[in-house]
DNA sequence: GATTATTTTTAGATTTGTCTAAATTAATAG
DNA sequence: CTATTAATTTAGACAAATCTAAAAATAATC
């Protein structure tokens, strides 16, 4: 059993370790809102708990143990972000901060009830696979809006940026959850992308695209 | 904003209102399974904030500040105590553990979206009521089933007792929320109960009758 | 390869919540 | 009204998680 704070380590260590091997201290401090000395003492002591492999000085790594629990919570964390979209009627950039505390609720036969109640939903509301509860994820194929070139087709299922003002701004412009676009043409100047959205023609930065996952067909 | 643990005392605190004025530093110990000088200490902070009145040796008292945090959280658990029974099929005595975990959830907005998807209700899975979210109660009207005279009748509305033992024991003897029983006779010996549920007879030990609510008619 | 600059770790302190043991106050009994 | 008992509070310590400031190790630069 790990402490709610334990937790949260793990998960942004697991996190970070899709970016890079082995996760290095300043990483973690600033994803959590802390400072480096106090993330060593933390570390130190998952170490000991042997959820993650730590050499001094190079940074950590999750161990199997640690990395079940990691994806344990990101379970808990996407299904309750499930939750509260279609049951609830959130909207999907108000649900993060909510599902950030739910994720540390206890409880084995919730999370599973609620997953049934859910009807076992593979993806969350940003379309991040939730995995199952033996931690296996169904394969996603994405690639990101900004890599495409002309004439390439495909459906919103994913964006990599959870920030309010970024859905916010997807949401206005129509740019949800399996939304059908094609790539109508790359701007050379400044990368950003003229697509057809459903008959209508649109505009939106490279810095836009590169949030956008689609899968292509 | 109060924590976790000070939340908990505060409930604590309320319930113990109910049975004695002011609330002593034991009682509290004994239900937050802690010792009297850690009451002793975490009472002091509560003062500091006037979430609490508090004399030396005497006992403390809920402010009004703390009698509405208070009451706002047994909303919370008793409205995830309905979700967990009619949304999500668990049996009432398997709630209680989840709700003290789940009533320290922050978000308004999600209890609120709770209370509307669940329609409001008045009561939770053990007949206890559930405030609005301005703090006010429905007036309630329970009598314990052991203060029936033969021949008095009435439905089952509520549980005194919430120990998952206690509720699995009514829950065999089909003694649940909403059923209609009809006093028999009263054993003078050892005030047991003969009961009428459904046409079927009944005895009921006075230990159990004086945790069971009725409410006549 | 020596010299900076950056990253990371240690040392020591702080806050929150808890504990044990001792001291104090209040309640009860003779 | 004094003696004993029970309840409560204080004193001092501890574990978890954090911080600042200083030291150590690693990386980058000349
Ligand atoms: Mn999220
Ligand atoms: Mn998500
Ligand atoms: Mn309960
Ligand atoms: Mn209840």
């Amino acid at each position: 059993m790990q402490s709610y704070t334990e937790e949260n380590y793990l998960k942004v260590i697991y996190h970070l370790s899709e970016i890079s091997h082995p996760v290095q201290t300043n990483a973690i401090a600033e994803r959590i809102q802390t400072k480096a000395a106090s993330v060593t003492d933390m570390i130190k002591k998952l170490s000991e708990k042997e959820l993650v492999h730590y050499v001094k000085y190079q940074g950590v790594t999750l161990t199997e143990k640690g990395k079940l629990t990691a994806i344990n919570i990101v379970r808990k964390h996407r299904l309750w972000e499930v939750f509260l979209v279609d049951k609830l009627n959130f909207k999907w950039d108000e649900v993060h901060e909510v599902a950030e505390e739910l994720e540390h609720i206890q409880s084995n036969l919730l999370i599973e009830r609620l997953d049934e109640f859910l009807d076992f939903p593979k993806v969350d509301p940003h379309g991040d696979p939730i995995p199952d509860k033996h931690g296996n994820f169904a394969e996603m194929t994405f690639v990101k809006l900004s890599k495409l070139k002309n004439g390439d087709k495909g459906n919103i299922t994913g964006v990599s940026e959870h920030s309010s003002p970024f859905l916010k701004h997807l949401e206005k412009l129509g740019l949800t959850l399996g939304k059908r676009v094609e790539v109508v043409d790359v701007v050379e100047f400044d990368g950003s992308v003229e697509l057809l959205l459903e008959q209508e023609k649109l505009n939106i930065s490279r810095e836009v695209a590169k949030h956008i996952l689609i899968t292509k067909n």
